[in-house]
DNA sequence: GATTCATGAATAGACAGTCTTGATATAGAC
DNA sequence: GTCTATATCAAGACTGTCTATTCATGAATC
């Protein structure tokens, strides 16, 4: 019981499948993608940010911004990509033994 | 972002539904009944019942367990109930949120 | 033109909450 | 006696929140 942990990663991971981003435009990627249900404080994107650079799944490159201003731009790197897809099935697997517990069960209704 | 607090919470609960049960039952159902993925640390469990005990979710009261041992017995109350319907309809919430980040999107098959 | 204000972008520290790990206790079953 | 059932507690790790701070730019106002 702790996959919990690790959902802002995959999420992060995921978003910089469509391209390399700053940490900004990654949170505001989420938001929108999720239609407002995800808020990600930034107090817990940028040292999310950092652990997933220190492991190595993404890489960070200081550019400028759209609205030309100084940005650390994060892509995707090949260990990353493996990453995703092991986090993505951990979580699948996750979510359908939620679900299995969730549902109403036999046991209840004659109950 | 983070109604991942609280899973083990509504798991327990919702455990709780089949009928009163001590906590090492419960950690054992919530194994059985998500075939084995879901393994529940007695060190995150017994403080989790006390959490949902001090708000009233669920009551407790020391009885005789089927094997004559002394355990702590805990049944769901009416506001446990209630809190329960609510954090399901919550993750519901969550899990499509995290659901249309993970899926494939249009602008990434044709990049 | 200068000043003010909102926005974009990032960082840092204090604190809270949860989970893990590991140790300890007790009592009945074999 | 040892194993299983049942419960408690404390130390530590990790994540996430909240709040404050910094700096630059574009827009609005005087």
């Amino acid at each position: 019981m702790e996959p919990l942990y690790g959902v802002l990663d995959m999420l992060v991971l995921r978003t910089l499948l469509f391209g390399p981003l700053h940490g900004y435009a990654i949170a505001r990627a989420i938001h929108d993608t999720s239609r407002e249900t995800l808020h990600i404080e930034f107090g817990s994107l940028y040292p999310a940010l950092k652990r997933l650079e220190l492991k190595g799944w993404i890489a960070a490159k200081w550019e400028m911004s759209e609205h030309k201003r100084r940005a650390k731009v994060y892509r995707l790197t090949p260990a990353g990509r493996t990453r995703l897809r092991q986090e993505k099935s951990e979580w699948a697997e996750f979510v359908s033994a939620v679900a299995r517990i969730m549902k109403p069960a036999a046991r209840e209704i004659d109950s």
